[in-house]
DNA sequence: TGATGTGAAGCGGTTCACAGCC
DNA sequence: GGCTGTGAACCGCTTCACATCA
């Protein structure tokens, strides 16, 4: 074990090791070694070792790992043992198909509250969790204990609402607002970018026209400069 | 300008610079460095340059890069210059919001239709996307010319529906559920996992407990052979 | 024997630094 | 002079290979 700096790829792949040693748990299996884990999740099977062992000696040498007991392990470092509790600020479509979606996902994320500024949603009710006015935000936070906040409302205003948020005191922000939003030190914001997903599909697929189709890649460097040229009008 | 693989980071970037530069467009910006966009989302000019320089020379030295060329240029490259039709299978909370998320960010991505198999849905309306019978996903596919596609439903249905969705002949695909789906090559398939994202803040916030509070990050090496050897059980 | 834990090697992406060009 | 395009250096993550231990 290394006191290093842990690298967010790996906690990202504990999050999904714990899904999985969770399921098998459900089955009934005792131990698993890194070598099964690694093919579920095609993955290697080192990898998955050196990650365990970032945080202790898990494992038992000519065995595996011991599911239950690593679960326990696995849920402790990534501070799943306590409840979070989740702002959600914008309470527009996608914001209240996530709180549906966290809601129903029995996590330890519950979602206490929602946020808008449009007066024909503030007070209404979405599952358990109410809408607030976001002018409201830091006593709300404060009253019911909100640690973690997502971001859900348009580009525009995600940087301003972002700013609210740090200052009322939140550390951990998942935004799905497409915009580049200008963070600080300590504050871990981790940004979902739905629009830049689909669009680095659209990459391979044009990728696979071109490839099967007519023109090889990129046999277009003569034009270029003629190109450049020309966009300056 | 190389002929080498492009990293799936690259492509990301450059829709994320392409937003920016869509942006800037709209204000009347006519040219842009590198070092200006660098500090827009904190990246490091090189890295821009680099990025753009795999596909062609569009700048010019001793200026920059024209805004409305490089638009050009990136749209092209990323296959946008030309509309694609997106299925959405789970027709759930997440999916029709997702239907609607994509409706209204008004790109090149069209929601032609969603699928489920829960038959108060099939037939309902969607914005302008009907839902379907996801037993009639192959017919619908070709008729409609829906070459993406977004799995939307849980988990435990994931890795069928997406075997479903390969033998439609359907090679890109975003994936919503939290399963770790056994892909296969020339299919792209990319994963949002939204319990995932939570739970890596998770960490962030345990850590900072951790310093803020009582104990020093991990002094607990002698304790875990200790651990290991009792979860034997 | 069989699987872990871990230095060392390998690899891919980022940053540096500067030649080349406008 | 200023900014791009790019080889070289750098850095961090992954994979290898093997000593270690139940």
């Amino acid at each position: 074990m290394k006191v290093e700096k842990i690298s967010e790829l790996t906690t990202n792949r504990l999050s999904v090791y714990l899904r999985c040693l969770r399921e098998l748990s459900s089955q009934g299996v005792l131990s698993v070694s890194s070598d099964e884990l690694a093919d579920r999740f095609h993955l290697h099977s080192a990898q998955i070792r050196k990650d365990l062992a970032y945080f202790g000696e898990f494992g038992v040498r000519g065995v595996g790992y011991y599911v239950e007991g690593l679960i326990d392990h696995i849920s402790k470092i990534l501070g799943l043992d306590r409840e979070h509790r989740v702002g959600i600020i914008g309470a527009g479509r996608l914001g209240t198909a996530l709180a549906d979606y966290y809601h129903f996902s029995h996590s330890n994320f519950k979602v206490a509250a929602l946020f808008d500024t449009e007066s024909s949603k503030i007070g209404t009710k979405n599952g358990e969790a109410t809408v607030y006015d976001f002018r409201e935000f830091s006593d709300v936070v404060e009253r019911l204990k909100i640690d973690v906040a997502i971001i859900a409302v348009p580009a525009n205003f995600a940087q301003e609402v972002f700013r609210r948020v740090v200052q009322a005191g939140i550390t951990a922000i998942l935004n799905f607002a497409p915009a580049p939003l200008k963070s600080e030190v300590n504050i871990k914001l981790k940004t979902v970018d739905l629009t830049n997903s689909l669009e680095s599909l659209s990459y391979f697929l044009a990728q696979s026209e071109e490839t099967n189709g007519a023109g090889k890649i990129l046999n277009v460097r003569a034009k270029r400069k003629r190109t450049a040229a020309k966009n300056a009008k």
